[in-house]
DNA sequence: TAAACTTACTTGCAATTTGCAAGTAAGTTT
DNA sequence: AAACTTACTTGCAAATTGCAAGTAAGTTTA
């Protein structure tokens, strides 16, 4: 009964995470959750690389699927949802930190701040705790 | 003068990473080369995952255009072409580690051997420096 | 030495995805 | 009530993907 199976095509941990979100922009929706606080289409679909407007509703209905954030009505203006990050989305915040390392190291144009380059090197922890605290107090 | 000059969707890391290797197969290549010790066409076809030959050979064009890989001539078999990461490929070793622990925490048919997670947790370093002398002496 | 085999792609084609921009329905503000 | 805002949806063309056959170059075999 392949009605509720998903197929995949290895159970090699890097598949997996590129079957949930190796594509264009999964991971960009994600930063701004975690780095920047956002949560609203509105607010994802004002990021500078301009996703497009079935693309970010995709990604959001997919990233949704993967159990990756949550979608719940916002009461104070019913035409929005609010996305949160569930823990397996917060999960990915070290994933994203060695990628804004390596883009650090390897595009001279990186639009990463030195000293938060620094902070990430050396005091992994505490940058998360503070990323962490500061996306719990939206 | 566009010719040579790139376009951005934005300079910020994650963006640049995702622009760089921001799809269903790259990284996988990137695994087979770190992980496996894989250098040939053939060989990264032979991949579970099951990757189209255009795409493959797609992939390794952009890879080797990113500057991630290089091509050489095998001079024992002049059909076979013989690719090799570069720093910046190798680079990638804490991206892929970061998330091998994403997966192997939250997939739970996860191919990956729980020594190998315990050891990423607990001897990144000693880790690393083994992967990647193991890499050099392919 | 020629035939058979292997290797790395290329090609043809249909299906799917992406990106642009206009359209639409529901909700809020004026 | 009209105007505006929000979150999509839609139409469409271009680009990408995946399947599988095809092709040229190089190697092995008889």
């Amino acid at each position: 009964m392949k009605l509720t199976q998903r197929e995949w095509r290895s159970n090699c941990p890097i598949n997996f995470a590129l079957e949930t979100f190796g594509d264009l922009w999964s991971l960009l929706i994600v930063r701004d959750m975690l780095m920047y606080g956002k949560s609203t289409y509105g607010e994802f679909q004002k990021s500078e690389e301009g996703i497009a407007t079935n693309v970010l509703a995709d990604r959001l209905v997919r990233l949704e699927r993967e159990g990756i954030i949550t979608k719940s009505l916002n009461e104070s203006d019913r035409r929005k949802a609010t996305f949160r990050l569930t823990q397996k989305g917060i999960d990915l915040l070290p994933v994203l930190l060695e990628i804004i390392l390596w883009s650090a190291q390897h595009n001279s144009k990186t639009s990463a701040p030195k000293e938060f380059v620094e902070q990430i090197r050396n005091d992994r922890d505490g940058l998360t705790a503070k990323i962490i605290k500061e996306l719990k107090s939206y």
